[in-house]
DNA sequence: TTGGAAATGTTATATAATAACACGTTCACC
DNA sequence: GGTGAACGTGTTATTATATAACATTTCCAA
C-alpha cells in the first residue's frame, strides 16, 4: 500500500508557522520567476496575508487587512485580481464551501484541491492520496466521464480539536 | 471488486426524464410522510422545478420560474427557506462550485455529496463509490481527522458530450 | 375553538464577485 | 534614450447570492 500522505500536511498540528510563511513566499517567488510571470508587490502582499494562518480567508477580510496594512484604500477588484493571479499560478486554493482562500502547501506539484476543514478551529488541511485519485478515476470511467479537475472538501474535526475535546462541547 | 456505481446514475444519459420527475416527487412525498415533516405546496413546487432537469439550478433562476408559475410575487427568503428544508431532508443537494441546487437521486440512503459536473451541457451526475469513501476515510485517519460530511465536485465532460465531440470544439 | 408552533410574506440589508473604463508601469524594440 | 503595446492597478458602479428581522397567515393538537 502506497504512502498516501503528503509530507507537508502540517496544518492542524503544532508547528513553527513562521517557517510555513517564509517557505511559501520563497517558493512563490522562485516559481513565478521560473514561469516568467510577475509576482508584484500587491500580489506578494496578498499571498503573505493569506499565509498568516492555515485558515481560509474571505476576499473581504483580506481586503480589510490589506487596507489596514497599506493605508491606501483597497477596492474589491484589487484583491480579486490578485487572487485570480495566485489561483492561476496554483499558489492558493479557493474553498468553495466557505467562499474563502487558502495558501497551497505544495504549489510545485500538479495536483487537485483536496481539503480537510475543521469545523472548530477553521483550519484547512490540504492532502493528497493516490488510492483516492484512482477510485475517483474509476468512478468516472464507469460512467464514461472525462475528468478535467476536481475538488474534495471534507468537514469535520481535526486531531488537535478532537484531542482537546472541543468537539464534545457542542450544543 | 465491489460494484461502485449506483443504479440511478442516469443523468447525462438518454432517458425518459418525466419518469425521473415523477419518481422523485413520489419518493419525496412518502419520505416526508414517513418522517412526519410537511412537504407543503411551495416546497413541492420548488422541488418539482429543480427536477425539471439534471442541471443544477440557481436560487434566483428558481425564484423567477416560481414567480412565473404562480403569478404571485416571490422574494428570496421564500425560495431559500424551501431550499433549506429540502436540503435538510436530503431531497436536494447544493453544488458549491456553482452556487446551485439539484435534486438528489437516492434520498432514501444516507450518503455524501459526490458529483460529476459536465462543463458542456451542465448536467450534474450524482455517484457513489465504496472504494472512494474508504480511501477518503483512510486519508482522514492518517491525519487523525474525524469526518462529519464531505462533498466531491468533479468537473469535466460527460459521456454524451464527449461522444458528440462537443469537448473538441473549444477555443 | 383556540392558542401556539410552523410556514410564509415582506422589507431591508449583508456578503461575494464582476463589469467597464481610466490611469499608470514595465519592458521589448526601434 | 524614446515609444507604444501589454500588463497591472485604481475607481466607480453594478450584479449575484444569501440572510436578518419582523409581520402575517396557516395548521393542527388539545
Amino acid at each position: 500500500m502506497p504512502d498516501t500522505s503528503i509530507p507537508t500536511a502540517i496544518a492542524g498540528t503544532r508547528h513553527d508557522h513562521s517557517r510555513c510563511i517564509s517557505t511559501a513566499m520563497t517558493t512563490a517567488r522562485s516559481l513565478c520567476a521560473q514561469k516568467g510571470v510577475r509576482l508584484t508587490e500587491l500580489r506578494e502582499q496578498v499571498l503573505n496575508l493569506i499565509w498568516q494562518s492555515h485558515k481560509p480567508l474571505g476576499a473581504y477580510e483580506l481586503m480589510e487587512q490589506l487596507a489596514r496594512e497599506t493605508t491606501r484604500r483597497v477596492a474589491p477588484p484589487t484583491v480579486y485580481r490578485a487572487l485570480e493571479f495566485l489561483l492561476e499560478q496554483g499558489l492558493v486554493h479557493r474553498i468553495n464551501s466557505l467562499n474563502a482562500y487558502v495558501g497551497c502547501t505544495h504549489p510545485r506539484q500538479e495536483h487537485a484541491t483536496n481539503f480537510l476543514i475543521c469545523r472548530h478551529c477553521g483550519v484547512a488541511i490540504e492532502f493528497a492520496s493516490v488510492p483516492l485519485e484512482s477510485s475517483l478515476q474509476a468512478s468516472a470511467d464507469e460512467l464514461g466521464f472525462v475528468i478535467e479537475a476536481h475538488s474534495i472538501e471534507v468537514v469535520g474535526s481535526c486531531k488537535r480539536c478532537t484531542d482537546q475535546g472541543v468537539a464534545s462541547h457542542e450544543h
